[in-house]
DNA sequence: TACATTTGCTTAACAGTGTTAAATTATTTA
DNA sequence: TAAATAATTTAACACTGTTAAGCAAATGTA
């Protein structure tokens, strides 16, 4: 009987078609635009069936976040094998994490929780800037001879320490107090230490 | 005619109610949760009538951004007043940001995006402790005496920067491509001096 | 070949969403 | 009191995820 295996391989294929239109809306329209009706046209069903393959939308969301971390192990552990020195391990995998981020910014999204809604912010609240201009100023007095770029630049050191940290710690939440505040410490140390350096 | 002034007032203090009415549900329920209909319920109106004070229900939640921002802004001046050397101040206010972050985590999400769906996902995706394992691997090789704690804090470090400045770059997408470098070297150049200090 | 059964797929439906228009009720004005 | 205006609700539309019922084609069995 291979015919049942031809039947099988069918299946998977459209298991994997789900998958592929999927992440085809959502790279076009982005995640909010996903819907079970729209996935259904494009791979040329009606909505039900998918749930012969998926139990749910949510599970077609979770095996895209899989495949996401599948692809950022892969990059991670070839950017790994191109050195020897451990630091320049840490070096090249953190720029595959950054490149990942980027070329696969809709994964990145669904694997860490990072909303693209609200972009354009300053534009419509210009009360968002108000962060800016105050830690701003307390830049400008400790640089010796500062420069608009210079202040941006150590604005968004900071800002990507703490909101990076902020962002782990309600995403997937618990850590210990104390390494937080571990962290935060060495992160804003390390940092000032870089300023008239 | 004082009684256009009532009037005047109780339509200002119903805006208000629906605004607090919505915060409620997205502090009880989180805001995926969050709907007209809901909002309606609480302030013991129909739907429709919301559409009277607010264009849309974005335009419900654009407003309790902006006081996110507002409040924000008022911590971190607080603080700010409280020392004089900017060093001082500059710890004082993003000590002040943190704390609203979790004091005010509701607030926070929407305003930068963070996602809390996604938690527990080592739970439900084993794949996703791959970054974290080769990261670790590397930075034992580093220390002198490596301690799971200590590996641990320092890659939380590290992924907070990244991760920060990735989620600052996907949300309010832009900057310029120098400054994410200089960023990250910093942050990175700084962070690996802290190891075996 | 003829019938029964299973499979694949669709249509219809339910409860929910944001939003709008029409209908209704209450209040104010003349 | 009657007319006009404002406040509020009901009904509806187009969408969402999801489930159950129905149908039609393929398969298994006699």
């Amino acid at each position: 009987m291979a015919s049942k295996d031809r039947i099988l391989r069918l299946k998977e294929e459209t298991r994997i078609n789900i998958l592929e239109a999927a992440l085809q809306i959502v790279k076009e329209e982005g995640w909010q635009a996903l819907s079970m009706r729209k996935i259904a046209d494009v791979i040329e069903y009606t909505a039900p069936i998918i749930y012969e393959y998926f139990a749910s939308k949510e599970a077609i969301i979770l095996e895209l976040t899989r495949k996401g971390f599948l692809i950022l192990a892969r990059d991670m552990e070839a950017a790994k094998e191109k050195h020897h020195l451990p630091a320049k391990q840490l070096e090249a995998m953190w720029l595959a994490y950054w490149n990942f981020a980027f070329a696969e910014k809709e994964l990145y999204q669904v694997m860490f929780g990072v909303n693209t809604n609200c972009c354009e912010l300053a534009k419509i609240i210009p009360e968002s800037e108000a962060p800016y201009d105050l830690i701003a100023e307390a830049l400008e007095k400790m640089m010796t001879q500062p420069t608009e770029d210079e202040v941006c630049t150590k604005y968004f050191t900071f800002w990507s320490v703490i909101h990076g940290l902020i962002s782990i710690n309600l995403v997937n939440r618990g850590r210990s107090e104390e390494m937080n505040h571990e962290v935060l410490k060495t992160a804003i140390t390390g940092i000032i230490r870089t300023i008239n350096d």
